[in-house]
DNA sequence: GCGTAATGATTACAGCTGTAATCAATAAGG
DNA sequence: CCTTATTGATTACAGCTGTAATCATTACGC
């Protein structure tokens, strides 16, 4: 799997999102904080296409293009190399940072342990 | 914070183990399987202090360099970033999905746990 | 003192990324 | 039919990144 930029990123969700599409409906989703025009969205295309994010299939004169992986695969993937490299490839180390950073609420907390509690039963 | 690529990591990685350090010295220390000369070294240590990640004194013909911030708030800055990106800036989903491949073990899962009982009190 | 080694600065260059514009082909509308 | 809009393909271009080489300066060994 093949490294995606944090602006292809924005086409990829746009079709994890829903999916297939084309290149105007996609253009048509991405975030419009991004102010991309048709031109540039047909680039990222192209490029993910190339990377073999995407597929496409030809629907007439057009295509439909929808991702080559799952989301929950690539996330697993991005959130894997971010571990490793910062922390020694472990997870405690990363919640602690967070917990030390005020980025867990109590409901968090909560949630969280609740989930590992499932994970052991 | 500006952001830090890939290979300048590295060398933030060696100077927030130990700083500071010349140029020469860092370059001794980057991870052999960098394959790096010291001009590359050099190259990114240039970079560096251009965004401003790291800072220098002078030692005589020579700068000694040492990080601009801390390891933590730097890796607290990247979690906090592909957790937004790709959690919605939750962590449970995060962990839900590393238990989901089996990137938890037992003793992961016993861990957290504790760390989570000691945030509670 | 003089050659040599070390050091920061400058320059190089290809590949990736963000952000398009242009072009050729063709479908759709009138 | 003819014009116009749509679509993928190709080209553009600057900035960042990986990976150095070269250069000018200067300190150090002999």
């Amino acid at each position: 799997m093949e490294r995606i930029a944090e602006g292809e990123y924005a086409v990829m969700e746009v079709l994890w999102e829903e999916s297939p599409l084309t290149a105007a409906e996609v253009a048509g989703r991405v975030p419009p904080g991004r102010g991309w025009s048709l031109a540039t969205v047909k680039t990222m295309l192209s490029r993910l296409l190339a990377k073999g994010a995407l597929a496409h299939e030809q629907d007439g004169r057009r295509y439909l293009y929808r991702p080559a992986f799952a989301r929950e695969d690539y996330v697993a993937e991005e959130s894997g190399r971010l571990i490793d490299r910062m922390f020694g490839g472990r997870l405690t180390p990363l919640v602690a940072q967070l917990a030390a950073r005020d980025r867990l609420s109590p409901a968090d907390i909560e949630e969280i342990e609740a989930l590992l509690r499932e994970l052991k039963s």
